[in-house]
DNA sequence: TAGATTGTTAATCGATTAACAATC
DNA sequence: TAGATTGTTAATCGATTAACAATC
């Protein structure tokens, strides 16, 4: 049996993901765990103790190859594919999050869109048009989505997330500034920009 | 002298400032560390831990008003004022926190907005108007701002959190999907979607 | 009073760091 | 070879939890 690697670990893999890409981007092929260390604020140490948790990816006196290294915590995280996502709530975040072009190449894409305001229903953004809620659960098991962006108000949020994971959602975004009880076996993310603005402004 | 407090409990401030909001507004007006725990997932001796770090809020036998524990945590964290605030970038994402209404009442407030693209300068969002970037450091200065929002593209975000530190802002909540350096002083925070997707598909 | 809950201490648990042999 | 860097171990550091006296 495998020892459960740390959550705390695995939250940092997307951080040096993203250092990978960026390294890619520049046309940078070999880093180091001091390199990478050093432009993420994170130790040296750190760096090579987390990636020990998954295997070995660097060679002895050399480092990491870049691009290796992506393609492997790429499909340590599993985002070494598409994942189809739902987004529900078409407000002004909604819409902005429908047409953002950064989850293109990083493993996620908005494939569905639902609101529960009569108005909205049948208009399109790029090419997908909003959906009733209603139809969440049948859009859901159709097309097999696992992950859900929850960007309506926050009265509603815990009401909504509760339908997502009747349907069938197993991974939710959320971006309503309360904090979600989902069962076992179900997993949620929570971003409100207030919450990051607050423990910023304990240290001015 | 008093102890640091370690940087792991401020960030938790927010998360039960944010309860407490949410108990004022359903009427509660008195609650407990296990109350509070359950809420949020977290364990009871930790909140109240936390909380002893900053002073005595609580009564024996009763638990916490909280009314009281809100204007003491908003206290603490320098919430019980509103900073103005830049947002600097004004593409989809950055027209949605515009117009976001959740910064009212929880200590901020957007009043500046930048581009660079002269086809936006001048045109309005609410009643601000979008401000070349060249004028970044004049309005800082004059409006006193020491916070700012970035939501330009990742491949400007070192420039532009440049510019933002010269002009005296002091704390940036960055929307790119990039990590900033920053000088000591100064503070950053991220927030990046894709982060918070990537490490649940880990569990998937 | 009896029951409940705080604030705090000490014990436990877990995460980070320093150091170094292995080796490219 | 000499210099650099990994992967890993053990030591250190810090955070969480359990327990309980104080007391409302």
């Amino acid at each position: 049996m495998t020892r459960p690697i740390p959550d705390i670990v695995v939250g940092r893999l997307p951080i040096y993901l993203r250092a990978l890409s960026f390294l890619t981007a520049e046309g940078t092929q070999v880093t180091s765990s001091h390199d990478l260390g050093k432009r993420l604020g994170i130790s040296a140490a750190q760096i090579r103790k987390d990636l020990s948790f998954f295997g070995e990816f660097g060679k002895q006196g050399t480092g990491y190859n870049v691009g290796y290294l992506q393609e492997q915590i790429s499909r340590i995280l599993k985002v070494d594919r598409e994942w189809p996502m739902a987004l529900i709530g078409i407000g002004d975040l909604g819409r902005a999050l429908a047409r953002y072009g950064g989850f293109a190449h990083r493993g996620f894409r908005v494939v569905a869109l639902f609101d529960n305001d009569p108005a909205k229903i049948g208009q399109a953004i790029g090419d997908l048009k909003i959906m009733s809620i209603d139809r969440l659960s049948e859009v859901v098991q159709e097309q097999n989505i696992r992950v859900a962006m929850l960007t309506v108000p926050a009265k509603d949020a815990q009401k909504v997330a509760d339908l997502c994971v009747a349907a069938g959602i197993k991974a939710i975004l959320n971006y309503a500034p309360i904090t979600l009880k989902v069962p076992e076996g179900a997993l949620v993310q929570h971003t409100d920009p207030v919450t990051h603005l607050q423990r910023m402004t304990y240290y001015l």
